[in-house]
DNA sequence: ACGCTCATGACAGCAACTGACATCACGGTC
DNA sequence: GACCGTGATGTCAGTTGCTGTCATGAGCGT
């Protein structure tokens, strides 16, 4: 992983080749793709283990609190995991930018976020489309609440960005 | 794009060379290339179209009218444009369903329709993360409609889907 | 008849993966 | 201490997606 991003970061995504990761990092070609599935994966390693702990931050809230608040508080929890690495979430953000290949990746772990989110959410016995509603909303909340904490110096606090961009999504649905 | 789909309908995306996309369609490999920047390509050609639809029914829209409103509206022009072609929706939806690789482009698409009409929203003066929110709020809801309209033949209105998703969001937000 | 342009074909080549087999270090067992 | 199973790695060959380059040829205007 090491070797892979810094290599993505130097010369680019598509102008490095599967090899000279290996190389760098002193293994063969076929032992880096027999711990990641495409050149792509390396850069999304953590996902799943975000994912995990989004899905038990949703099975273990309180009953009795409505879904979207459900995900703002699993969403919140997500950003302080992130909170310490904001120079590695720069310098992955910086390469993703740089490559559509990469940005399809991570849409589609969003996506997968999102869908693992709204099983957790209907487990506890929100409705169908309410728990996909709502497990989107918190997904899209969480992305833009990402970009403007990831950019922005000025805001060092990735759970209030969440926050924020909840509140005002929240204003702008109310309205009519 | 008819000899793709039949292919990939027939022994999945995998499974389908490129060489016999062109066989069938009666061209050569390279010239395959030519028209689709890759294999995946094939089945997202109309995406452009609609983005660029999309795009000027926002910029069209009523100046006084709110963000979300704007998006719901474009939104629902998308959908009477696809309301004919239910069936080939359907093929599509089926063949993408069971493979990631089309998936992440799809999820693409849409993030770049969101984003496109996030530009659009911030011409008519809507500032910056009211534009992103309401954009991907828009394509959110454009999605889950999709989902209900393409998966069920009791929702025979796709434009209906996506207002009643729209109005089942706004009941969630507007609690608290 | 000439030349221009544009679509296509032909061909070579790179790089992302994959499957099959060989090697070899390690730990446990007799 | 020899033996063996297991798991990680290396080696190699092969398929496929995709690209650059040049040749061919059809249509079209002069």
């Amino acid at each position: 992983m090491q070797s892979a991003i810094e290599l993505y970061s130097e010369r680019g995504f598509e102008q490095t080749t599967a090899a000279e990761i290996a190389q760098r990092a002193g293994v063969t070609e076929r032992t880096f793709f027999r711990y990641f599935a495409d050149k792509r994966e390396v850069l999304f390693n953590g996902s799943a283990e975000l994912q995990r702990r989004v899905v038990t931050a949703i099975a273990e809230a309180p009953a009795e609190m409505a879904p979207l608040d459900v995900m703002s508080r699993a969403m919140q929890g997500a950003a302080t995991l992130m909170q310490e690495n904001r120079a590695w979430s720069r310098q992955r953000t910086a390469v993703i930018a740089l490559n559509p290949g990469l940005q399809e990746r991570e849409l589609l772990k969003l996506a997968r976020l999102a869908s693992a989110a709204a099983v957790a959410l209907r487990e506890r016995g929100v409705p169908e489309l309410a728990a996909s509603l709502a497990a989107e909303t918190g997904v899209t909340v969480f992305k833009i609440g990402f970009e403007t904490w990831v950019g922005d110096d000025a805001h060092p606090d990735f759970a209030r960005c969440i926050r924020d961009s909840l509140d005002q999504l929240r204003g702008m649905t109310s309205g009519v």
